[in-house]
DNA sequence: GTAGGGTTAG
């Protein structure tokens, strides 16, 4: 039959005297809606919803097999409150019914309430079946989380349903969206059967958590078990290979989606565009940008935001004006790529603007538009801007936390910095890897002993204490306190100490002016065979000179220049200039300086000028002032 | 009679 006349025969039903149509149609009675769903498949209009309302309105939704259709089509309209108006009307809801209602709710974005409906249902007395259990299980994955999803999994056992194959395909996508992939693994890899979905849905939960290796390998087990990759399949393992940026993976891949004729499509093509924009092949996604039939906001956010977080923000401008100008309105994420953008260019006007923009679609109050908010304009040191998102964001996370933390230790505010910290903690919010390293730097910045040792405790109560990239701040943290002890304890106690952490002692060495720690630690750390770099030779030097220890001084150098061929920048001349001078020996200085005239550059002689002048040595100063010229 | 896996994310 003709969708027109599916379109006119629902009508006409409608128009129908009520009691006629129930004798007359009998149990064929819900066929209008079956029609009804022909009409939201071919066009997704306007008429579809207005059978529904007509249904709806008619009475006959108390009869439970057409309930269920309506509900469905309106949760599919995105009318909630119209579906649950029917689910209410519903006499004595069966199975299906409920599952449409709990259904409903789930996809429209209210885990909660569709769980709270799912326990309702199993109190009335009503057994699940195993589309209702798939459900549920949905439900853990985006909001109750795996304790929940794992009591759902015990009653799937009981009732026998852990043997079917969808089921388990969900389970697999519930652990792996709740977390636990190691939980995912072991029911795929128990699968007695699997198909198409059971490999889409391991792969996707690789490909989420950033295990690309594992996503690909698991592809290429499925290919040579004989499965044929559709484009959801597609869609994981790009993301797969953008999470290890494998460009070579990725291209081959690209190759294949080609060849089965699927780079087309908008919603793969957006994937491609993000897989190289992720492996950093800006003009590979150019070109898969420009072949795209149709250009939705998706493509278009995926340029935006891949392009931004490539560093370009300019570029990532100059798209969202292509994008406004070709009609196309802006979503969430491409707000997130504008406003890391403009903090790229440093353009606070814009940034002001889009957030005029953010809040004239409402999106202020989204958590994640608002931390990104909050982290341009502390990138663009508005930081009182800043603030005023931060404290009108009414539930915030740990990100905003973070994000506000980040923003005053990048302008040096360590103040404020350790109050939001603090406050952070009041509110039970746990700081994370993120945040010990900034607040530990705060203390840095402004020599903050007790508040430092205070962090250092927790970092132990959160067991962040064997992160590395926090042990060494904490090192960084002590020796720039001024308490050496402290940082040598810690430092004695890593067990991998890469050539920055060394740096960072020697640094610390030179401020408290230990020479003598310093040389035993340089001796210590070529018994690793690491080599010392210009930054270490910098701290090393400087201790020297603090220490006034010419003659050391004078060898390192020398060795730094001959042995580790670093070429002596004018912090390492200033350091020389700065031994010599303190020891009062400015025409050695100028005699060390001749005998390696080859190292010299404008800033060696910058920094002798700049010392002769500080000692008050004129002479000596025109002197290397001539012969600089 | 139902579905299950999917793109852009601070």
């Amino acid at each position: 039959m003709s969708k027109i006349k599916s379109v006119q025969r629902s009508q006409s039903y409608l128009k129908e005297n009520r009691s006629q149509w129930e004798i007359v149609h009998g149990r064929r009675k819900c066929l209008p809606v079956v029609y009804a769903q022909s009409i939201l498949e071919s066009q997704g209009n306007v008429l579809c919803l207005q059978l529904c309302r007509g249904f709806s309105e008619s009475g006959l939704v108390s009869v439970s097999y057409v309930a269920d259709h309506v509900i469905r089509l309106f949760a599919t309209h995105r009318s909630l409150a119209e579906a649950c108006q029917v689910f209410y009307k519903v006499s004595s809801p069966s199975v299906y019914t409920w599952h449409a209602i709990i259904s409903a709710h789930m996809k429209l974005g209210q885990g909660n309430k569709a769980f709270d409906l799912y326990v309702m249902m199993q109190k009335l007395g009503i057994e699940a079946n195993k589309f209702v259990f798939m459900c549920a299980l949905q439900i853990c994955g985006c909001e109750k989380g795996a304790s929940t999803g794992r009591i759902i999994h015990d009653e799937l056992i009981k009732s026998g349903y852990e043997l079917d194959l969808s089921i388990q395909n969900t389970l697999v996508d519930m652990y792996a969206k709740c977390g636990s992939l190691a939980e995912s693994c072991s029911i795929f890899s128990k699968q007695q059967e699997r198909n198409i979905v059971s490999w889409g849905a391991m792969i996707a939960g690789y490909a989420a958590h950033g295990v690309g290796i594992e996503g690909l390998e698991t592809f290429r087990r499925m290919y040579q078990k004989g499965f044929m990759p559709n484009s959801i399949i597609y869609l994981s393992v790009l993301k797969a290979c953008g999470s290890i940026e494998a460009l070579e993976q990725g291209r081959l891949l690209h190759m294949e989606i080609i060849r089965d004729g699927m780079h087309l499509d908008e919603v793969v093509g957006s994937a491609i565009i993000d897989m190289y924009l992720k492996c950093g092949s800006l003009l590979d996604a150019d070109t898969v940008f420009e072949d795209l039939a149709i250009k939705d906001v998706v493509s278009w956010s995926a340029m935006i935001l891949g392009y931004a977080d490539q560093g370009h923000g300019q570029k990532a401008l100059n798209l969202y004006s292509d994008m406004l100008s070709e009609d196309i309105c802006p979503n969430k994420l491409t707000f997130l790529g504008v406003l890391k953008a403009c903090w790229l260019v440093g353009n606070l006007r814009q940034g002001l603007y889009m957030h005029s923009e953010v809040v004239s679609q409402s999106l202020d109050s989204d958590l994640v538009v608002a931390n990104t908010l909050i982290d341009m304009y502390a990138k663009c040191g508005a930081l009182n801007e800043a603030r005023h998102v931060f404290d009108l964001l009414s539930s915030k996370d740990g990100v905003s936390y973070n994000s506000m933390i980040q923003g005053y230790v990048q302008n040096e505010h360590s103040l404020p910095a350790l109050d939001i910290y603090s406050s952070m903690r009041c509110r039970g919010i746990r700081p994370n890897k993120v945040t010990f390293p900034t607040i530990l730097k705060a203390c840095s910045n402004i020599r903050a002993l007790i508040e430092a040792r205070q962090i250092h405790a927790n970092v132990i109560t959160e067991e962040f204490d064997n992160d590395s990239t926090i042990q060494s701040a904490i090192v960084d943290m002590y020796a720039k306190c001024g308490s050496m002890v402290e940082a040598i304890n810690m430092f004695e106690r890593m067990q991998s100490r890469d050539i920055v952490l060394w740096g960072t002692i020697f640094t610390g060495c030179a401020q408290s002016g230990d020479w003598q720690l310093a040389r035993q630690y340089f001796l210590k750390m070529q018994g690793y065979n690491l080599k010392p770099d210009a930054w270490v030779f910098n701290s090393i030097l400087t201790a020297c000179s603090h220490a006034g220890e010419v003659n050391e001084g004078r060898w390192y150098f020398l060795s730094m220049i001959h042995d580790y061929r670093i070429k002596p920048s004018a912090d390492h001349f200033n350091c020389i200039i700065d031994l010599l001078g303190r020891s009062g020996r400015l025409d050695e200085a100028s005699d060390f300086f001749q005998s390696i005239p080859e190292q010299l550059d404008i800033n060696g002689w910058t920094a002798l000028l700049t010392s002769c002048r500080s000692y008050g040595n004129n002479k000596l100063g025109n002197e290397c002032f001539s012969e600089a010229m």
